[in-house]
DNA sequence: TTGAAAGCGCTAACAA
DNA sequence: TTGTTAGCGCTTTCAA
């Protein structure tokens, strides 16, 4: 079965070589045999066989992906956007989840080397622990840290300044009256929770209050749980994300505590939902779109250029002010 | 550069062919050969290149996935699922997004055909336009359709009641006492919009009250603002998927309608977010590991028989009882 | 501008 | 159980 190269070179009177040469645009071949083998082609209806191509030209057009977790409407969105960006250029995404797992992430990157991807986008799921595995893969192929990092590995980085967007929430809460403050967030085993945790002790100074749990709604549920029954609830709640805060804001509701009254709420992503829960989440914008879009322009630049050198870009991100503070 | 088979085949002292058989683990190799074909490869570092195993085996361990919108945490959790699936037996997955457009889609599949993959999972943005690339891929290679499916298309397809459920909610808020029902669904231009209006239809009798969009949050805010326009509220909304019913909440709190105490109001799918919403969503649970499971093991069987008969299976799904009923 | 020919690295048929 | 050999379908020299 399968029509190959041969058939249309035939087909069209000229060599394989030609024929090669006429499908992929090449120049230096004459406009009448290029039309000749593309009404060839045409006729009957070839499909060519890009394994093949691949092998040969040790180019896959496939661009590998690996995230912590595509159920997260943050992530996914992100995929979205980096999908969105490679399809205009022709090219796929093979996409993998780590579950936060630094050794299932070390074998979906390995798998993916085994794929022969053209590049590979990681949003590695531990600061230290990732490192291993990017570095293998760095050797290998370009590679781009998204949104998150390993610590002190000198690679292409997209992302925002968390810092940043932790001090706004910070400023805007204390603006808003709140004196004292609490901080929701996730043990800083990756690197958005280091920053983050970072920013809000750098912001709220000394005596500052922190619980660390993971960046789930469930943790979120149970910290407001543990706020109510040490009886002097905070009058600022700082979240590290979105699912953390509506978390939170399910369970004070379900208290009858009062938001923005008796307590202010922020997060921080801006996931779709941070806009729907009431009161309206309080957040920080990530802004996706630009972010898929530099990583994306980042790794052609690589790509055309081996010796490009690592470009990292912090992006500073948006406070969105909604019902919540 | 690169390790290659004959690398490693010199090195264990056998010829390539016992080499590729031992790293395969096929049987007829001795075990004493089998041994030093590995030890010789991990001394070497060897990494096999799978494009030439796909262009030599015409397998590629790879399928395929196209989906309407990755960013929908819905479609997100089922390519999660299907992901930890896949992963267990080795193969890899080519995801893409249609954005619910019939000619992206059709580009989509055809890009996954020319990589060769080895099955595609479909889920097809439209009843009828989706039919043609479907036939185009399903003439190839194994496809299962997910969730959604072409009328009248006789192949794979798993997914759920989507009547059977839309009748429970139906039932659920008759029982808690609601007389004046409305709908507010999608435009059925999928087979779900399509099987979840039959259902209410058919649940709610004559005199049934339709408002129709897609399924967005927008269309949710939108149709509750129409509804308040009217000026007669309803006492239940029946909404086509949870996005629209959280759209909805929003819009009826921001006018200070109570639910459930002035209005019921019900979802279908039951995305993490209905649980956090306040009030809590009653819903209808899709069991997405469920369909994840099934769907690769219709098409395990396809892959190993080729001659295997299309196998459909909808999964009765369960209402979830919140607050917000 | 074109064609002949040589592989890319692997697996599978065949023969031993 | 093993090795030899012939491709998988394409791209890319190289020479004309």
């Amino acid at each position: 079965m399968g029509v190959t190269i041969h058939d249309v070179a035939a087909r069209a009177g000229v060599s394989v070589a030609t024929a090669s040469r006429a499908m992929s645009g090449q120049r230096g071949v004459r406009a009448e045999n290029r039309d000749k083998v593309l009404a060839a082609a045409r006729e009957l209806d070839y499909e060519p066989n890009v394994v093949a191509a691949s092998l040969r030209s040790r180019t896959t057009h496939t661009i590998g992906m690996v995230v912590p977790r595509i159920a997260n409407p943050f992530f996914a969105t992100l995929v979205e956007s980096i999908e969105k960006r490679l399809h205009d250029g022709q090219r796929s995404l093979l996409l993998a989840n780590s579950h936060y797992e630094p050794e299932v992430e070390q074998r979906q990157v390995r798998a993916l080397l085994d794929r022969r991807v053209d590049a590979l986008i990681l949003i590695p799921c531990h600061r230290e622990r990732s490192g291993e595995v990017l570095a293998t893969a760095a050797a290998r192929i370009p590679v781009i840290q998204l949104d998150l990092r390993v610590d002190g590995f000198a690679s292409s980085w997209v992302g925002v300044d968390n810092e940043a967007g932790v001090w706004q929430v910070v400023r805007h809460l204390t603006e808003r009256g709140a004196k004292r403050l609490v901080f929701v967030g996730a043990q800083p085993t990756d690197s958005a929770a280091q920053a983050r945790l970072d920013g809000y002790r750098r912001a709220a100074g000394d005596g500052d209050d922190v619980l660390l749990g993971d960046f789930s709604k469930e943790w979120g549920q149970q910290a407001a749980k543990l706020l109510l029954q040490r009886g002097d609830l905070p009058d600022g709640i700082v979240c590290g994300n979105d699912t953390i805060a509506l978390g939170v804001l399910g369970e004070l509701a379900s208290n009858d505590v009062r938001v923005p009254q008796d307590v202010l709420v922020a997060g921080f992503d801006d996931i779709p939902y941070a806009e729907l829960s009431r009161p309206a989440l309080t957040t920080v914008r990530q802004p996706q779109e630009q972010i898929a879009a530099e990583a994306v322009r980042i790794l052609d630049a690589r790509l055309a250029d081996d010796a490009a050198a690592p470009r990292s870009t912090a992006i500073t991100p948006e406070l969105i002010v909604r019902a919540s503070t």
